[in-house]
DNA sequence: AAGCCGGGGTG
DNA sequence: CACCCAGGCTT
């Protein structure tokens, strides 16, 4: 299929069947930018909640870049990979720094803002500012591999160089870029899907190589994965009144840090994913386990035994400590495996 | 080049 | 369960 026809089959089936994301409705490089940030590795359902709610509370660049970091984390919470909240805001101030405010045009600046790659730079200077810069995304990676049966495994330096090459080439010259990138990701979110993909209804099947070579499900050929590993915790539920006991995890952690949990320690063998013992010591006295909890993170399969407590009388409680009102979870920048013992013990 | 970071939806 | 999602940073 030459390019022409490849762009404008894939450019009118965008048309007709492009999602109405709150995103697409707006030109604002900010509000681009976000989106884009959250969408990192994180599913469109999920940040359908989240982007609204943090547009409005840091509705601009200079909004945000003023903003203290446990608000923007809290905006944030539940989302995950806490390190885009804190870049996005770093970044944000940059921008003021050595911007003006504005969000630059220019590739290299783009670039050096911290958080963003080269997806997420030719994903605003495409949709945000129409120009001609490609990008690729799991989406992307995985509808090329298959047009054009790419046999390397996604994310060798050969098959992101491949990707990179055919996404520059086959940009269009006369149509807007950024819709072209967008209906690229588009289509592979709703026809070219990693399982079961929507071959009888795809505008590109009879053109697609690794339809035609009968190789549409082994391609693309994944990256191989690390280990999952086994984390038992408990987690205590603390009640005063109706607040619950928190606990703000260490600044310099690796993952999460400056979050809050409740209180937490690993029963199984340790992985420093959290901490070994009761912190001081002699705190708590657990009581009943009131059910468990499954959750996961990164690579982690999570066991969580949850136990109501009480504090020692008298206790000290060390200032990484805090209690939670009723209501307030919104306010703080809350684990979502917090989030998810809380719903669970409610 | 490989490992790491959250959390959840889906087949 | 396994897989992977509008990736980027660090080593």
């Amino acid at each position: 299929m030459s390019h022409a026809a490849l762009r404008k089959s894939l450019l009118a089936w965008y048309r007709a069947n492009r999602r109405d994301l709150p995103w697409r409705r707006t030109r604002d490089p900010y509000g681009i930018w976000i989106s884009e940030a959250m969408l990192q590795q994180t599913r469109v359902e999920t940040v359908l909640d989240y982007w609204p709610k943090f547009l409005q509370r840091f509705p601009n660049i200079a909004g945000l870049a003023a903003a203290r970091e446990e608000d923007v984390l809290a905006a944030w919470s539940g989302l995950g990979y806490y390190r885009r909240a804190r870049s996005l805001r770093e970044a944000a101030r940059a921008i003021v720094e050595k911007h003006g405010g504005e969000f630059p045009r220019e590739r290299e600046s783009v670039l050096d803002l911290p958080g963003i790659g080269p997806y997420t730079a030719g994903a605003v200077l495409s949709i945000a500012f129409d120009q001609r810069e490609p990008l690729i995304d799991g989406n992307v990676a995985r509808v090329f591999s298959r047009l054009f049966a790419i046999d390397d495994c996604l994310g060798t330096p050969k098959s992101e160089r491949r990707l990179w090459d055919l996404a520059r080439e086959l940009l269009p010259r006369s149509q807007s870029p950024g819709d072209w990138n967008q209906a690229l990701m588009e289509f592979g979110a709703l026809v070219c899907t990693p399982r079961a993909p929507r071959c009888e209804e795809c505008v590109l099947a009879t053109h697609c190589a690794a339809r035609i070579a009968g190789r549409v499900t082994e391609l693309p050929r994944p990256k191989a994965r690390p280990a999952v590993l086994d984390v038992e915790l408990e987690v205590l539920i603390v009640r005063r009144g109706g607040s619950w006991l928190i606990e703000q995890r260490p600044e310099d952690a690796a993952r999460m840090a400056g979050l809050w949990e409740l209180p937490t320690r690993e029963i199984g063998p340790a992985t420093g994913l959290f901490r070994a013992r009761w912190q001081p010591a002699g705190l708590f006295t657990p009581g009943r386990e009131v059910g468990r909890v499954r959750h996961s993170i990164t690579r982690h399969r999570i066991d969580v035994s949850v136990r109501e407590a009480t504090l020692a009388k008298r206790a000290r409680l060390p200032a990484h400590f805090a209690w939670l009102r009723p209501r307030a979870e919104s306010q703080l920048a809350l684990t979502g495996m917090a989030r998810k013992v809380l719903a669970f013990a409610n």
